[in-house]
DNA sequence: CTCATACTGTACTGGTCGGTCCAGTACAGT
DNA sequence: ACTGTACTGGACCGACCAGTACAGTATGAG
């Protein structure tokens, strides 16, 4: 009973990614999960229930994902490393195809379902730079850096290593960085900031 | 005659915006234009010119917006203040409402009219960031700064202003900054900008 | 005055899609 | 064996919408 929920929420996660809402049929999502329409609407009350429910799932695994960035920020090892290596992970991690198609489509609804991508953006986005800021902090303190501000420190480290790059991943199809692109603009963009909040 | 061209084209430039693409009906436009829907077929092959037509046009008048991003950029006041002023426009004019409604309708349609969004984005944003370029290699080779790869550092600022504005903004609806939070924003990344590339 | 061209308004076609209905089937727990 | 629940498959409704057809009107150039 449970399993066709699954299957229904796995398909139409994928064919909403990939097609936007509106290009999405609910006669294709229960094709692709295997099942007659009429279980589509027994498991979700409509259209919009069932992307809610889409984005709601991908809202609550993300705490998950921001757990691979959280590692690299609060080892030992000297900070220009833990920041390039979080910036390597951050870097990448977003400009994985199926997050980019996620992002495009959090963008385009926005305006449709606004309560529901505001979460989402608390949850994702959101939550990383407070994780940086929390870093900073501590980093400040242990006398490593100097920022007083971590909160806008930590935006300014967030965008200046992905901005461009997702900007330009947003709307240019197949802008695809290679890693050594990613390292190189890592480094740049770490250095940077090493520089600009030195002790 | 080429009036009518000209209103179809507005207020489709304002239904598309506000409404996306798939929202909007040719219906809509040709009421909006007070002109029968037969008119707006003379003038256009269908919605998908149409809508390409709207973005071109867009993508045309950018350049005369971003002279006003040029002129601060070029003149004979100090460093500091020269990307200050610079940084103030930028993002007070990249957070516009119809700014934001542009983008993300640009990066909605991404998948469906690769090369249009492409050409958009490399008239904008992508302009942008080689304008700045171009400033941040002059005040190096006068020796106000110290910039070895005005390209990346050009990056480095202009994501640094508006990379956390922009993705909030585009997400979360009614998520304005007043003018003060802006300047301060600026301040606060020129100022990190001039720290990291000091002479 | 004339004729071509552009425009109007409305009705229509054809197709798509969200959502419903229904008759019948698989299968659980009791 | 009995009953409720979930599922199937396919027909169906109603609305919407891109694009066309057509008969008639305004207008401006020669």
């Amino acid at each position: 009973m449970a399993r066709k929920t699954e299957a229904i929420l796995t398909s139409a996660r994928t064919l909403f990614l990939e097609r936007g809402y509106d290009a999405t049929t609910l006669d294709d999502v229960a094709a692709a999960s295997n099942v007659a329409k009429t279980t589509v609407y027994n498991n979700f009350r409509d259209k919009e229930h069932l992307f809610s429910e889409v984005i709601e799932s991908i809202t609550a695994r993300s705490t998950v994902i921001l757990a691979a960035l959280e590692e690299p920020l609060f080892s030992d090892s000297p900070v220009e490393d833990r920041l390039i290596e979080f910036g390597n992970r951050l870097v990448t991690g977003v400009l994985q195809p199926s997050v980019i198609q996620l992002r495009r489509l959090a963008i385009a609804e926005a305006p449709r379902f606004p309560e529901l991508v505001t979460r989402f953006w608390s949850h994702g986005p959101g939550r990383t730079t407070e994780l940086l800021a929390r870093a900073l902090r501590e980093a400040d303190s242990r006398g490593e850096l100097r920022v007083p501000d971590p909160n806008a420190a930590a935006l300014v480290l967030a965008y200046t290593l992905l901005g461009a790059a997702l900007d330009r991943a947003l709307m240019v199809q197949g802008a695809h960085m290679s890693p050594s692109d990613i390292t190189a603009h890592v480094d740049h963009s770490v250095a940077a900031f090493l520089r600009a909040y030195a002790r």
